[in-house]
DNA sequence: AGCATTTCTGCACTGAGTATACTTTTACTC
DNA sequence: GAGTAAAAGTATACTCAGTGCAGAAATGCT
């Protein structure tokens, strides 16, 4: 607390070489959320209270909470980093490329490689997480407030690397998030459902296109010629 | 209306001619109500527990949640017909018009009529209702609950009026909810920062234009060609 | 008026999250 | 390597949202 110059320091090396406390904590964070994870795939995320985490964790009620702010965290923090995957795959966009290729591009690798997040994975373990989930509707509610946090990230990596105005990158972050949003809630619905992952690929990947080109070319009339 | 008779007649009575005890109910739940957004405006929703609404709304606290299942429905009950309020204007719409554009002139209607639920409405009660909303974490991730009410039930009315394929129904009405609910947001965050209604119409319907417009021939390419 | 049904109430409870005051552990300095 | 400040953890007790239950009151029907 003394020298304000060696503050910068200290971190730097708490990051490059953990000490002991920076260790423990990362092993504590990480018992805890097992610990959460386990209860709740056994037993459901309703049925099993914060206080039985701690327990089995090893950990005072109080610890937990200040590790995780809410009981919902016990699960999403493992989706933290998705929250800005759009905006990460619109910086890092081959130079000349459009955005909307871009993200396009990548959910469609994240589908040929089952990636959780496409929600074409059927693999048990993600499974039973999938329909934990879509069964307690407060982290249902926690994934749309994920929705938000990603359309602003995307909003600021359009207007910054695009050069969209601001308006624009708004209305366009929205409607991408909602679109691959649905592409993905739908493809882990089926898979909710028992339908298998690689029977499903070639469905999911013509949905996407059919997703994306609307979203490049409009919905124009919607209604058929008549 | 129409006749429906029969067994819809049960229902009709029971509106046409409350009974006592359907009086009464209605009053209670008013009183309830009331009472809460006086409490909430007053000293703010987190600031306010349920019990002291209760009190001043002479109820027992366990009847209070027998009229609204949460606290959060205390306020955004008023909203419940908003849920549906796309999709009955698509159901509703002239023959022949197609729905994105009956949306969208529904839309800048309720701008030119400073409909609340635009967001282009500075009256003070107003005014205070969306700051208190804005301010409340949990009131904000109910009204997303909202939209994904708003978004099933427009997929719907698009499956059942347009003949809109399934995955395509569900895209627009993921896409159209989504930039709706910005341009509302947009206008609603303007108008918390002391931003006339007056004043910021044009803007927000010439907004809402680029929006639609954006919707209807899609996002094509969002780099400027270089 | 008498009786069944609905509604309301009081009370005690669970479970999430917080405040406080205290102990232990870690890191750093001399 | 002992001393010490800061960080982390704990125990206890609290607030508040929401529920279960058993009984009291109001209402509607005959």
């Amino acid at each position: 607390m003394l020298s304000g110059e060696s503050t910068v320091t200290v971190e730097i090396v708490d990051e490059s070489k953990p000490g002991l406390r920076e260790r423990k904590k990362q092993r504590t964070h990480a018992a805890i959320s097992d610990a959460a994870i386990a209860l709740f795939l056994e037993h459901g995320f309703n049925q099993v209270s914060v206080a039985r985490v701690a327990e089995a964790a090893e950990v005072s009620k109080r610890t937990l909470f200040a590790y995780f702010p809410t009981k919902e965290d016990l699960v999403v923090h493992r989706l933290a980093d998705h929250e800005t995957e759009l905006a990460r795959v619109v910086r890092d966009r081959e130079p000349g490329t459009d955005p909307l290729t871009a993200v396009r591009e990548h959910f469609l690798v994240g589908l040929r490689e089952r990636d959780p997040i496409s929600g074409l994975n059927d693999h048990p373990q993600v499974l039973r997480l999938t329909r934990m989930i879509l069964d307690s509707p407060s982290l249902v509610a926690r994934m749309e407030a994920f929705k938000a946090g990603a359309e602003r990230a995307l909003a600021e990596a359009l207007r910054e690397t695009a050069g969209t105005p601001e308006l624009t990158a708004r209305l366009a972050a929205v409607q991408i998030v909602a679109v691959q949003w649905a592409l993905s809630q739908d493809n882990a619905h089926r898979m909710a459902d028992g339908e298998p992952a690689d029977a499903r690929y070639a469905g999911a990947a013509a949905d996407a296109e059919h997703a994306f080109a609307l979203l490049e070319r409009g919905l124009g009339r919607l209604t058929p010629p008549q």
